[in-house]
DNA sequence: AGCACGCCGACT
DNA sequence: GTCGGCGTGCTC
């Protein structure tokens, strides 16, 4: 099978490489040791992937360095053979996926299989070889541009985006934050930007959540290629749904330097630009900016990590600001870009609930329609206008099931205080109630907070709302989108868009209303971002909706006194971040501290969690606190959860700045289990998105 | 993770 | 007297 030995001679020059064998365990996550042949002594550069005979097996390996000898007491084994001689792990990547690694408690091994996908040779033969570099300093290069392409006069709303463009032209490591202003075209501006940092070998990378936003910020892309002379070509879409020649030729054309502008899902936050002119993340409160592999890092999380080791601008930009965000914002380290004040003119009507008006208190205690008049009328007046009105409804399953009929409190499981559900009949033909969280069933419920044992469903779907919608509206074209179920074509002229947050078809002038059904179910949700999210979504939907003065007018169904429906109403979308922010401080939770969620058998975790406490009294000098256990989030299931057992989460709460010395200390508790078989393992996560 | 080597029970 | 349990230890 291997190649004779005497075949073989060792590399007259650095005949050592130090290698990374790909294996996903973190007690194999170190360097070894491997000889090189004198014939591969030109391919085996670092960055390079290999194979190499590991424990008597064949596995696949990067290197990392060539060294002149090995400290390793034994005879090295040769390295099998070169994969390719493509160098795919760029010198500022070994350092991001260490970084990244460390901090997350993982693999470095798990970390490549996030940055970099699967070889693919077809796809290494159909792209073009990297451009040989003309000049060897990209500053040369970016001096010798006298017509530098200026930011654009669509701009000129955000004050500070001439400063920021001007330093980012001078090459200065710039961050910001940026919330659009309303009607603002968010991807043709994010595309604007991303060419204007695309100069000389300079690559830019927009991180966007999902393929609809990819295919959004792509077409604005292809519109403002031309004024920045640039050609469709320089476009590179990387999502996760291409198959693997197509992803690999990407992701080539990236690492080649032919691609000059990427956009693509939460992966492309690794996209292998050798000198990134900017990095962007749109929307980072969109969960599936979050990896749900293993260490589970979030896109914005890398890219900032990115921005720093790379010195690359950075934009975190989004229909609101995150408390994550809000809070990079207060330390200074990524400045906000905001609006003119002028801006607020494109701003629609915006009103909610108030039981202070009677025409409204009788709408809503009335209880059979969901449209109280206020909303009825801003609808009708749209439609007569000729414009599509946006009809928002909660996605089906996303918010606690049942409420209490009279106070609409969620019905919450008395043991664990999951949402609870209608179950299977039972033997006697009753419905019981059952949690969905811990599956226990509940058959005396009453409601804890007025003693109703009566309740109703927690949601009306978007089908139903779509009925009742066209008994209201004889005649008007009612048309629905979803995740699944999108339109071919954008809305336009007078139309009813039944629509679930996030799919909202986007119409080429507007919607001239807004309706915001079922805010309480958005916000009645048991967890700590819920408000977060309804605000997203509200403000998401407000921003399509037309100016006041061409009509624009939105309904939200919250009640006016809450600061939600204040800020939505007053338009204080970054305002909101931050008091959000405040509120996260008041309580310990992310972004004003680190919490690393433990998951799996209730002693493995104990033992974990044990050992950091120690380890934390005896080398940190302070102690994690330890919350919990608490319950796992049921939407994160343990893969490999013992079925005997019930899986359990400990918090560990700890102040911003130790992340490391923790992660470091849990990644020592992780390793030493592994290897003495101690237990089952467990998964942590760093700042989880629910809490649980 | 695999796959060794390595000392204590029931069986051809 | 053996075959085999899975407890530590290693993997360049």
């Amino acid at each position: 099978m291997a190649k004779p030995s005497s075949t073989r001679a060792p590399a007259s020059d650095k005949p050592v490489a130090r290698v990374l064998p790909l294996l996903g365990l973190p007690q194999l996550d170190r360097l070894f040791d491997y000889r090189v042949d004198e014939k591969d002594t030109e391919s085996v550069q670092p960055g390079v992937r290999v194979r190499v005979r590991f424990a008597g097996r064949l596995v696949d390996a990067f290197v990392y360095e060539r060294t002149d000898s090995s400290d390793h007491p034994r005879e090295l084994h040769y390295i099998d053979r070169i994969v390719s001689d493509e160098v795919v792990v760029t010198p500022e990547m070994f350092a991001l996926v260490d970084r990244v690694a460390a901090r997350w408690v993982g693999a470095r091994s798990d970390v490549f299989r996030l940055a970099i996908p699967p070889r693919h040779a077809t796809a290494e033969r159909s792209v073009a070889p990297a451009e040989t570099a003309t000049s060897d300093g990209e500053e040369a290069q970016d001096e010798g541009q006298p017509d530098r392409p200026s930011l654009p006069e669509s701009w000129s709303g955000y004050p500070r985006a001439a400063s920021f463009a001007s330093a980012m032209a001078s090459g200065k490591p710039v961050r910001g934050a940026w919330t659009p202003a309303p009607g603002e075209d968010w991807a043709a501006r994010l595309a604007e930007l991303a060419f204007f940092a695309a100069t000389g070998d300079r690559q830019s990378i927009i991180v966007v959540p999902d393929q609809r936003d990819v295919d959004v910020v792509s077409s604005r892309l292809k519109d403002a290629a031309g004024d920045f002379g640039r050609a469709p070509g320089d476009i590179v879409e990387l999502t996760a749904s291409l198959g693997p020649q197509a992803r690999y030729t990407r992701w080539l054309k990236v690492l080649r330097g032919h691609a000059k502008v990427v956009v693509g899902t939460r992966s492309a936050v690794w996209a292998p630009a050798r000198h990134p002119g900017i990095i962007i993340v749109w929307d980072d409160g969109d969960d599936s900016l979050s990896e749900p592999r293993a260490p589970y890092p979030h896109a914005r999380e890398v890219a900032t990590l990115r921005s720093s080791l790379a010195h690359a601008p950075l934009v975190l930009a989004g229909p609101i600001r995150t408390p994550e965000v809000a809070a990079l914002v207060e330390a200074g380290w990524a400045p906000e870009i905001t609006a003119a004040p002028e801006s607020r003119r494109r701003l629609p009507r915006i009103v909610a609930v108030t039981n202070a008006d009677p025409v409204q208190a009788r709408d809503i205690a009335g209880g059979h329609t969901r449209l109280p008049t206020v909303a009825m009328t801003m609808a009708r007046q749209a439609l007569d206008r000729g414009q599509p009105v946006l009809v928002q409804v909660p996605r089906r399953g996303y918010i606690p099931r049942l409420l209490c009929q009279k106070c609409r409190t969620p019905a919450r499981c008395r043991r664990c205080h999951g949402p609870l559900a209608i179950g299977e009949a039972n033997t006697d033909g009753a419905g019981a109630l059952v949690c969905g969280w811990c599956g226990v069933h509940d058959v005396a419920y009453s409601c804890p907070e007025c003693g109703s044992r009566r309740l109703r469903a927690g949601v009306v779907g978007a089908s139903r709302t779509a009925e009742e919608l066209g008994r209201m509206f004889p005649g008007t074209r009612i048309v629905r989108a979803s995740g699944s179920e999108t339109l071919s074509d954008a809305p336009e002229g007078p139309m009813l868009v039944v629509s679930t947050p996030g799919a909202e078809p986007t119409p080429e002038h507007g919607y001239g209303a807004a309706l915001l059904l079922d805010a309480w179910t958005l916000l009645s949700r048991p967890d700590l971002r819920a408000t977060q999210q309804a605000f997203r979504r509200w403000v998401g939907a407000a921003r399509l909706v037309v100016s006041h003065s061409d009509g624009g007018e939105v309904f939200c169904s919250a009640e006016a006194s809450t600061d939600i429906a204040q800020a939505l109403i007053r338009w204080d979308v970054d305002g909101f971040a931050h008091r959000e922010l405040a509120e996260r401080r008041e309580v310990g939770f992310p972004p004003a501290a680190h919490l690393f969620a433990i998951d799996g058998a209730s002693s493995d975790v104990m033992a974990v969690s044990d050992y950091v406490e120690d380890h934390g009294a005896e080398r940190l000098g302070f102690v994690p606190e330890i919350l919990g256990p608490v319950d796992v989030p049921s939407a994160e299931p343990l893969p490999g959860a013992a079925p005997d057992e019930v899986p359990e989460r400990v918090l560990v709460r700890i102040p911003r700045n130790q992340v490391d010395q923790v992660s470091h200390a849990l990644l020592a508790a992780v390793i030493s289990r592994a290897t003495r078989r101690d237990g089952s393992p467990v998964r942590i996560r760093l700042d989880p998105l629910h809490i649980g």
